[in-house]
RNA sequence: CGGGGAGUAGCGCAGUUGGGAGCGCACUUGAUUUGGGAUCAAGGGGUCAGGAGUUCAAGUCUCCUCUCCCCGACCA
């Protein structure tokens, strides 16, 4: 390719609404130009970086037997009621009417389409386990994309699926999957990727883990404990929290005018927010109410209050329906409330003395709360007592007891357990050995294929800019013409072009008539590994230079040495990124 | 969904009390340059997001709509 006819233009000022590293270099470079929100195209060089990715992604599915094949982005309603995700997947799920009136959907992922053609092709043991994957566009309407190409609505994934003949299998199966993505994950030249126990959320099934490429910028935060090995998403991770145990005083009301949050009640009072009590009301999909006690210095984890009430979806209630409880909104807890209120009580509530909570009385809280004197659970049929607080960097690890520390990450893949729930949605019935019939389970495994890229970038840059691992570059060589008005410098460089081109090499011309410096900032910017450079200078010696872009070493070798040496010095680049 | 901000040339932006549509980069042509974002000269490029209104006159004032970005997503 010769960069005065790329598609694809440089840019020297950063776009204005790029916040990542990763979004400002990949549109400065001339890989990414943005359509809608959430929404992109990608130019020929960010097109065939993915490429790169897909094939490595390909290669290591096929080594665990996947088969690929492609599934349907558009696809009827009916699919996804037979498993209830068309009512419980609110607004991400874009819905829209074809010419007939006939409701459809973008496909967010392909259990529903997998099941559909499993009900047909499945019929023995004797065909499982088996493996399907696809490299394909899903289209997820999310509330606020950011981070550019990291968390967009339209985006290709590779997403394969397994049918098992029992969970033993689908467990072995499992670590496969789990040991191919750490090979793609090298290969493409990620290093800090860590495996977190996870939030298997809207697919359903229990065990899941997340691949997160630990960077500052990630969305994610990852809980982990250095001396177990305890890693997991903060949304399951969970902690031993302190309690502070001292004996219980007379529960006394007391006057709170106008002070309804937890930081006004805590500042009026003089006391610290552990000694308080927050209470939340959350509605779930059914419109069901249910006010949640927990400790004022601690945050609600929605991820495991959904699990606790068994919905995939929780707002929070409106004013209204807080009143209907018969709590005052401000001055709440379960003091007073209707006795059959769904009411959950986080145990750093339970575990706490002399804690100050709401009164349900407008403008009042009681001092000197406690969870088991105070309250005859008794009486409250739908009251529980759970552990559901969000954890905290330093709180106790629940394995070991060590400090827990927190950091941020990229989630770049996922894989999980999902059991019969879909082969009994879609009824899609085997023959075991004996000929009875059972569903088999099923296992799922996605990657998402712009956001690895985008991760590599935000993994692998410099002030400059891109800096590709060889494994996934667009192009392994950038030949860098200088002077290129000097008749000798056009014509050795064009002659190199070839010459490399047909030694099978991915080549790159700076074919434009510009100054050094600029293009040496263009070279430097799009990040191929390997640059050439031809000058006058050089070309009077018979010489050429190779500049490695990771470490800007340059060497200067002889002109009928290049071949040769361009050619090891690739092919030993190549076997760092080799699984 | 709530709050805030923005929309003027391909990109980044200025545009004062209502009267000329501009600057830098990019692009085209010519000349001089060519080992780290050159210089000079001459050019091309506009639905000022869209619509309605006020006015002799609107990028600028009013209303509506659209789009994009950021923050919050909650603690009562």
């Amino acid at each position: 390719m010769k960069l005065q006819n790329l598609f694809g233009t440089r840019i020297k000022e950063d776009p204005k609404d790029a916040e990542l590293i990763s979004h400002k270099l990949l549109v400065r470079a001339g890989y990414l130009r943005q359509n809608a929100t959430g929404i992109y195209s990608y130019l020929p060089l960010l097109q065939r970086v993915l490429l790169k990715i897909t094939e490595i992604i390909r290669e290591e599915m096929n080594a665990i037997d996947g088969q690929e094949i492609l599934m349907p982005l558009t696809q009827p309603k009916e699919m996804w009621e037979k498993t209830g995700r068309y009512q419980s997947i609110k607004e991400e799920l874009l819905r829209f009417s074809d010419r007939w009136d006939k409701e459809m959907v973008l496909a967010m992922t392909h259990e529903e389409a997998v099941s559909f053609l499993a009900k047909t092709e499945l019929s023995s043991y004797k065909q499982l386990p088996i493996m399907v994957y696809q490299i394909q566009l899903k289209f997820r309407d999310e509330p606020r994309c950011r981070g550019g190409i990291i968390r967009v609505r339209e985006f290709t994934m590779k997403d394969g699926y397994s049918f098992h003949k029992d969970e033993e299998c689908l467990k072995k199966y499992y670590d496969s999957v789990y040991e191919a993505y750490e090979k793609i994950f090298k290969r493409v030249g990620l290093r800090k990727v860590i495996a977190v126990q996870a939030d298997p959320g809207m697919m359903g099934g229990r065990i899941s883990h997340e691949f997160m490429l630990l960077v500052p910028s990630g969305e994610d935060t990852i809980v982990y404990c250095d001396s177990c090995g305890y890693k997991a998403n903060k949304e399951v991770a969970t902690s031993k929290i302190e309690s502070f145990k001292e004996e219980m005083k007379q529960l006394q009301l007391i006057e709170t005018p106008e002070k309804k949050s937890i930081e006004e009640v805590a500042n009026f009072l003089k006391i610290a927010k552990n000694k308080t009590v927050k209470a939340v009301f959350y509605a779930d999909d059914k419109d069901k109410v249910y006010l949640i006690l927990i400790r004022g210095d601690r945050e609600v984890n929605e991820t495991r209050l959904k699990k606790l009430i068994n919905s995939i979806y929780l707002r929070f209630a409106e004013e209204k329906e807080i009143l209907e409880t018969g709590a005052v909104p401000g001055y709440a807890s379960c003091l007073g409330v209707k006795k059959d209120l769904n009411i959950f009580i986080d145990n750093t509530v339970v575990e706490s003395n002399n804690l100050v909570a709401g009164a349900n009385k407008e403008g009042y809280h009681y001092l000197n709360f406690n969870f088991a004197r105070d309250v005859d659970t008794k009486s409250y049929p739908n009251l529980r007592i759970e552990s559901f607080a969000e954890v905290l960097e330093g709180d106790l690890c629940p394995q070991c007891g060590s400090h827990l520390s927190v950091t941020r990450g990229i989630e770049i893949g996922n894989i999980f357990q999902l059991g019969d729930k879909y082969t009994k949605s879609y009824d899609i019935k085997v023959l075991d050995e004996n000929g009875k019939v059972f569903y088999p389970v099923m296992g799922c495994y996605g990657i998402g294929v712009g956001r690895l890229a985008g991760s590599i970038v935000e993994e692998s840059n410099d002030d400059s800019g891109i800096i590709w691992p060889i494994s996934v570059a667009p192009f392994e060589i950038h030949i860098v013409a200088l002077n290129q008005k000097n008749k000798d410098v056009y014509e050795k460089a064009n002659k190199l072009y070839k010459e490399l081109i047909e030694n099978s090499f991915e080549v790159l011309l700076d074919d434009r008539e510009e100054s050094a410096g600029v293009k040496f900032a263009d070279a430097d910017l799009i990040g191929i590994p390997f640059q050439v450079i031809v000058s006058p200078k050089l070309i009077e010696r018979k010489q050429i230079e190779i500049k490695i872009r990771k470490t800007s070493e340059k060497i200067i070798v002889d002109e009928e040495k290049l071949l040769e040496t361009l050619g090891s010095m690739i092919q030993k680049e190549y076997l760092n990124y080799q699984s």
